[in-house]
DNA sequence: AGCATAGTGAAAAATATTTTCGACTGCGAA
DNA sequence: TTCGCAGTCGAAAATATTTTTCACTATGCT
């Protein structure tokens, strides 16, 4: 279930769990699903996961959130509840990368702003 | 020189200057370029030129960012030394933007990372 | 020039994140 | 089983970041 090296606590255990009961939640709202363990370790352990690549965290001016490194996607973010969903078509085609001067693309996210369909 | 009811203050001419030497800078780097400007007067300019859509706050994962709002471009961020450049060939066309369920497009952003020309 | 009010700065408060460090746990070796 | 250790935990402290408060100042209008 890990990989290489990690040892499978309790603790890491339960974070994985609410990781799993929800996309794009904040650091606080990860602590409020397992409240006995630790404010630090739910910041390392999310640290870990990023590094191992079974979490992203994703940067959307409301502070960080995190997700599960699931298909691959982005996001909507609606500009007047905040509220994010996520669609699957992606846009980019990293051959067609019209990105000059010997940049190499590893990776790209993109976020899309405007209204979700419950405040129009 | 500024929109509706706003004040010409030297501390907000002083810190358009900073943000006009260089783009995507942090609200430190701004606050070194005029020093003689409280911070507090640093962040509040900032979210009041973000409001009046002079500047773009930037969320790259290494804390805010802010560029002046000019033509519309994305950026590439290098995974090894962090540096930010742009890239004007924008890859989204929000016409048709694969996004189901009646959101309504109103911006979007692009971040590109890999690595830089220097650090290859 | 005089006034009303937006704007400013210093300090304090509120938040957010990282570091430190002593204690605990499970596992392999003796 | 007992020892020792590496990995992990959690509380508190240290840092960093952002917001609030409030008395004072300076700008733009008349």
């Amino acid at each position: 279930m890990k990989g290489r090296g990690y040892k499978a606590t309790p603790q890491r255990v339960a974070i994985l769990e609410a990781l799993a009961a929800e996309q794009h939640q904040s650091l606080d709202e990860i602590h409020a699903k397992c409240p006995h363990v630790g404010l630090v370790t739910v910041y390392r352990t999310l640290d870990l996961f990023s590094e191992i690549g079974a979490v992203r965290r994703l940067d959307l001016g409301d502070g960080s959130r995190y997700e599960l490194a699931e298909a691959h996607h982005h996001h909507l973010i609606c500009d007047s509840c905040g509220s994010i969903s996520e669609f699957e078509g992606c846009p980019i085609d990293p051959e067609r990368l019209d990105v000059e001067g010997g940049f190499e693309v590893r990776s790209h996210s993109v976020e899309v702003y405007g209204n979700c369909a419950e405040c129009l």
